[in-house]
DNA sequence: TTGACATGTAACCATTTGGTTACCTATACT
DNA sequence: AGTATAGGTAACCAAATGGTTACATGTCAA
């Protein structure tokens, strides 16, 4: 599965998804409507919000008779961490110091 | 600093964004001119970009002379994994052990 | 088989987003 | 002083986004 990373970004940049998410983790395998209850929205706006976070691949759905539960899947996340959010984090303290000489260069210049 | 995570997410949703992070990963403290070199649209549309990165405070910025030089700073980053991300990784971690314990429970039946 | 319940689809709307062009300001170089 | 260079502001535009309402489909249970 070559994972978009782009979907992943776009679906964890909206904070209702995020909730989703939260509400997922909290209670795995919830249902359509028992999520609608946590969420001042509409059952269709949670729907195109759960199928936004299906399509990037956060969320996988089960229909179960008349009901869609919905659980998390923590995959992308790990991957987009350590594809790309990890590389910033290691060099991290070196950027912070290049900061710091970029700041004390110009404050040196000043006086 | 209370850091607006809704703002750090909303800036990694854009690809343009990203490899402007991605560019001052390679090399940091560009100017404003030479990240448009990089990127296939006007040096306004980087600017907007930037601009939304230093809000996020995923980029740091410093006049010198009629130059704007552009730093990265990955703590935004380090503590959206850290606060948000990471609860996701320790289940996963305790998914793939069980996983593991299920293998090794069925080979032990085989033997 | 009929009614209630859970989900799906479609049309529509306001706001945000990501880009443009045009013009303005600030600094450096001769 | 005058010109080239680096960056800033503003108005504008098309498309994407996040939501709504109305209606349709599928499933359970009496």
């Amino acid at each position: 599965m070559v994972e978009d990373a782009n979907k992943v970004f776009k679906a964890l940049a909206d904070p209702s998804r995020r909730k989703l998410l939260d509400r997922l983790f909290e209670k795995n395998g919830q249902s359509l409507n028992e999520l609608c209850l946590q969420h001042d929205m509409s059952r269709q706006a949670v729907m195109k919000h759960l199928d936004l976070l299906e399509e990037a691949n956060l969320v996988v759905s089960i229909k179960q008779g008349r009901e869609k539960l919905h659980y998390l899947n923590p995959v992308p996340i790990q991957e987009i961490y350590s594809r790309w959010i990890g590389k910033f984090e290691q060099p991290r303290l070196q950027a912070l110091e290049n900061l710091k000489q970029a700041i004390e260069d110009r404050e040196n210049d000043k006086s």
